[in-house]
DNA sequence: TGCATTAACTTTGTGATACAAAGTTAATGC
DNA sequence: GCATTAACTTTGTATCACAAAGTTAATGCA
C-alpha cells in the first residue's frame, strides 16, 4: 500500500507543484516569467513562493544592477523533496495502471 | 510546458487521490475498509465518496442481506478521468525527472 | 529636476474546504 | 428489548488559495 500520509503537502498543491516541476526543468527562473508562465497574480505566486522559501525549498538570487529582478531557483533540500514527491507520483502511475 | 489547469482538483486533493488508487488498484471496496486503510474519520470519509460520487467517478453497491454494507467502485467516467490523470503525473515525473 | 513606469513585493478580504467530533438511523444478535 | 455496529448527517473550526489594491524603490525620459 501506498503510503499517503508521505505526500508532501507543500508541494501537492497544484499552484506550488506547477512552480516546483518549473524551477526542477530550469535552473533559475524570474518572477516575471514564472508569473508570465503560470498566469498567477502577483499575490498568489508571491505567497506561494515564500511558502516554499519558508519549508527552505526555494531560494532567490537579486540582481544588483539595473531594474530589481529576482530570480527564483531551487535549493538542495528542495531537489531532494522534490525528487522523493515523484517517487510517490511514480508508485501511484504504476499501482493506478495495475488495473488489477 | 505542462498544462496544469487540466490537473484535476477533485482528484488531486490528497484524500480522494488514495482513495481513487485505492479503487483503481481493486474493483469494490468495503467503507469500512476504506476507512481501515486510509485511517479517515467517517465524516472525512464519507465527505470525499460523497464529492466523488458528485462528479460521477464513483459508484456504490448495498448489499440487501444483512447488516448494511456498502460497496465504493469506480465508474468508467471515474476510470478515465484518473487515467488522464496519471497521464499528467507522467508528465510531471518525466519532466521532473530530466533536471537539464 | 520630476514624473510615468515597472518589479517586486505587502496587505486585506472572501470564499472554499479539509477534517474531526458528535449525533442519527436502522438493522442485527443475544 | 438492549447493546452493538455500519453508514451515514450535521456542525464547527481552522486553514488556505486567490484576487485586488496598495506600497516601495529604482529607472529612464521630458
Amino acid at each position: 500500500m501506498i503510503d499517503f500520509d508521505k505526500l508532501d503537502k507543500t508541494i501537492h498543491e497544484k499552484g506550488r507543484l506547477s512552480i516546483m516541476t518549473m524551477l526542477a526543468s530550469r535552473g533559475e527562473w524570474k518572477f516575471q516569467e514564472l508569473k508570465d508562465q503560470l498566469k498567477m497574480s502577483d499575490g498568489n505566486l508571491i505567497t506561494h513562493l515564500r511558502s516554499l522559501q519558508k519549508v527552505g525549498y526555494v531560494s532567490t538570487k537579486k540582481e544588483i544592477k539595473g531594474r530589481k529582478i529576482t530570480k527564483y531557483l531551487l535549493t538542495r533540500s528542495g531537489k531532494k523533496a522534490f525528487k522523493e514527491y515523484l517517487g510517490l507520483l511514480e508508485q501511484i502511475v504504476t499501482q493506478g495502471s495495475s488495473e488489477s
